[in-house]
DNA sequence: CCTTTCTATGACACCGGTGTCTGGTTAGAC
DNA sequence: GTCTAACCAGACACCGGTGTCATAGAAAGG
C-alpha cells in the first residue's frame, strides 16, 4: 500500500551473490562465513559478517534444502482427542526447535479414514521432511513406522509404553503410575474400585488397565467384570460409563477413570445421582488437564511430563542432525506422578 | 534396520530427470504434465502420467520453491492463552489447506519478550513464508503488520473487531454478542450484574467491555465502578476477581466474565463461598470452551464460530495464490452466538 | 507444391545455495 | 634461494525444478 514497494517485498530479496559482490568476494566464500567454515582469514569473515548485518541477508532455505539434500522441516503428526495434550506436545518440540533452524509442520490425520497411510506417505514425501515425530495413538501404528522407513523419513513416537527401540521412542510409563494411584486409594480403604476403561486399540488404555488390575492383585482384592466399563477416552462416555458402575449394588466406592475427561463425567454423573465426592465417591483421572482443577472438587490425578517429553522427542529427531553420530542422550523413559486432589477420601464408615 | 536399505531411504529419491528418460521426453516436458499445462499432447500426456503413477514420483518441493520463487507454507503466529482457540484454529486452517499443496507451520511467541518482532522477522523471512495467520492478541498490534508488509510477506488477522481492510481481517462481532448475552440476563430480570473485564491491552477485552456498557446503557441500568473487576483471561484471575464482587453489598446477582476460564473461576469462587448457582448467582462467559460443560451447573456462554473463521483467514490468504486477482469472497465478519445452558436463571426474590 | 501459421516439444539458462577441485600465496624447512 | 606444505579463496558443476525461446513437424492457405 505504500508507494514506495511497487514489487512484492520492499526488502527485494538478497542472494549470496549481492552479498558476495558488495564484499568483493566469491559467493562460495560467503557460503563458508555462513556455515563458519574454520579455514578462513578472520579479515575476510570479519569483512563479510559485516556486510550480511549491515544488509539484513538471510539465506534463502528453500536453496539450501535443494543444495544440501535435506531440509529443516519436522512433523508432527497425531489424531488425538486430547487438545490439552496435543498443544503442550507442540509447545515442547517448538521448545526444542527454538534456536535451531528447525521448523515445526503440523498434521492431524484422521485414523479412522481408510487412506490416512497415503495421507501421511504424501505428507512425509511431498515436504521430504526431516523428520516426524507421532503422537498416540497413531504413534502404536507399526505399519505406519515400517512406512517411514521406507520413505527414508526419521521419527520419534510417543506412548505409554516403550514399544521400540530408545532411539525411535519417547515413553511413560503409564501402567506403573496407575498402580500407584490404585495403590493410593486401597492404603485409603477402598476395596470396590471401579475401572473406566480406555477405548480398546488404544496402548494407553490397555497399560493403564494392566497397572490397575496390578494394583488390586497386589493387594489380593478380586476384579469382578462388573466393575470395568468401558469407556472412549470422552466426557461423555465417562459420564455414561458410571451410569453402570453406579447401577452396581453395592456401589464401588472409588474409580479410576482413565483419562481427566472420564473423571470428570464421573464426577458430573455423580452429581445428576446426588452422590458426593469425595465423601461417597473418591475419584481419580489421568493426565492432569486444567479440567481437573476447574471442577469441584478439584480431581486427583495423575500427571505425566509432556512438555518434557515433546522436547525429548524433538531433540532425539535433530539430534541425530548436528552430527550423524553424535551421542543423543535424551531419556526415552519418563515417570508420571500421582498429584492428590479434592476427590479422594477414605470409603465411608457403611 | 531391513538388509535392503543400506543408504537413506530405500525409494532413492526420484527427480524430474529420472522421469524424463523413463518416459523418453524432455525434462520441460514432465514439468509441463506435472502442472497441467493445456498445451500437450494427450497421448504424451498419458504416457508421462503413467510412468509417474508406477514409479510414485513426487516434485521435489524445494526445487520448485527455488524456481517458483515462492514456497507454500502458511505460518502461524500466536501468542494466546485459550489453548482450545488456539487449536480450533489450527483445525480450521488445516481444513482450508487440505488438499492444497500449503503446509502450516506454527510459531508461538511470547508477547512480553522484547524481541518478539525480532523472532517474527526472522521467522517470516528465513522461511520466505507465502503468508501468516495472526491470532489475538499479537493481530492487535499494528507496528507487526506494517513489519509484514515491509518483508512482503501476505498476511490475515484474527480479531474482535474489524480493525483492518478485510482483505487482511477477519473478524467476530464480540460487541454485539457480549450485548446480546447480557440482554438475556437483563430480560430475566437482573438489575445488578458484575463484568469481569479482560486484561488491559485485549482489543476482545474492550470490545466484551463495551457491549457489556452498551446493554446495560440500552436498559438504563448505571454501572458503578465496583461491578467492575479486572481479570487476566485465566481462571485464578476469575477466581479472585469474583471475590471483590462478592464482598459487594448488595451482591450482584449476574456476572459476565469476559471468557469461560474466568467465568469458572466464578463459580468456582461462589462454591467456596455457598452461592447457589444459578439461583443465587448467575454466570455466562466468552468462548464456549469444553470446560463449560464439565462444571456443574454447565455454563451459559458465547460461542464463536472458531473453525470456520481459521477456514476464512486461510482461505483468504491462499485465495490470491491461485489466481492474483481471483475474488477472494470469504466473509470477513463472524457472528457469535448466546449458548443456554444452567448457569442463569431470574435473580432470587430477596 | 510452397509458404505461412500453429502446435508440441526440446535446449538452455536460471533460481540461490553447497561440494569439489584447482591455483595462488605465504611460511617453514633444508 | 629453492622446495614443500599449509592455507585461502575462487571457478565450476550441481541440487531439481521452471521460464524463455527456438525449432521441428503438422495443418492451413494460396
Amino acid at each position: 500500500m505504500a508507494n514506495q514497494k511497487q514489487d512484492e517485498g520492499a526488502t527485494a530479496k538478497l542472494t549470496i551473490n549481492d552479498i558476495a559482490r558488495l564484499a568483493g568476494v566469491s559467493k562460495k566464500t560467503v557460503s563458508r562465513v555462513i556455515n563458519r567454515s574454520p579455514l578462513l582469514n578472520r579479515e575476510t569473515r570479519d569483512k563479510v559478517e559485516a556486510i550480511i548485518r549491515e544488509t539484513g541477508y538471510v539465506p534463502n532455505p528453500q536453496a539450501r534444502a535443494l543444495a544440501l539434500g535435506r531440509n529443516f522441516l519436522i512433523g508432527l503428526i497425531y489424531d488425538n482427542p486430547n487438545a490439552q495434550m496435543v498443544l503442550s506436545m507442540q509447545r515442547g518440540i517448538l521448545e526444542a526447535l527454538h534456536g535451531t533452524e528447525f521448523e515445526l509442520v503440523i498434521r492431524p490425520v484422521d485414523r479412522g479414514s481408510n487412506h490416512v497411510m497415503d495421507d501421511i506417505r504424501g505428507f512425509v514425501t511431498r515436504q521430504r521432511l526431516f523428520g516426524v515425530v507421532v503422537l498416540p495413538p497413531m504413534s502404536e501404528n507399526d505399519a505406519l513406522m515400517r512406512m517411514l522407513d521406507e520413505q527414508g523419513c526419521r521419527y520419534v513416537r510417543m506412548g505409554s509404553a516403550m514399544l521400540d527401540d530408545p532411539e525411535h521412542m519417547v515413553a511413560s510409563n503409564d501402567r506403573e503410575a496407575v498402580a500407584d494411584a490404585v495403590r493410593h486409594l486401597i492404603t485409603q480403604g477402598h476395596r470396590r474400585i471401579g475401572l473406566i476403561a480406555g477405548p480398546h486399540g488404544f496402548r494407553s488404555a490397555r497399560e493403564r488397565r494392566e497397572g490397575f488390575e496390578m494394583a488390586l492383585a497386589e493387594a489380593g482384592i478380586s476384579l469382578p467384570r462388573s466393575l470395568v466399563a468401558d469407556g472412549q477416552y470422552t466426557f461423555e462416555s465417562g459420564l455414561s460409563a458410571s451410569e453402570s458402575l453406579f447401577d452396581l449394588s453395592p456401589r464401588p466406592t472409588a474409580i479410576f477413570a482413565s483419562n481427566d475427561e472420564m473423571a470428570a463425567g464421573v464426577l458430573y454423573a455423580a452429581r445428576l445421582r446426588g452422590i458426593a465426592v469425595p465423601d461417597e465417591l473418591s475419584i481419580i483421572g489421568f493426565d492432569d488437564t486444567p479440567v481437573t482443577t476447574r471442577v469441584w472438587p478439584p480431581l486427583s490425578t495423575v500427571r505425566w511430563p509432556i512438555v518434557a517429553m515433546g522436547r525429548a522427542a524433538a531433540l532425539k529427531l535433530i539430534g541425530t542432525a548436528i552430527g550423524e553420530d553424535a551421542e543423543v542422550n535424551e531419556p526415552s523413559m519418563f515417570s508420571s506422578t500421582l498429584i492428590r486432589r479434592g476427590s479422594v477420601a477414605p470409603p465411608a464408615q457403611t
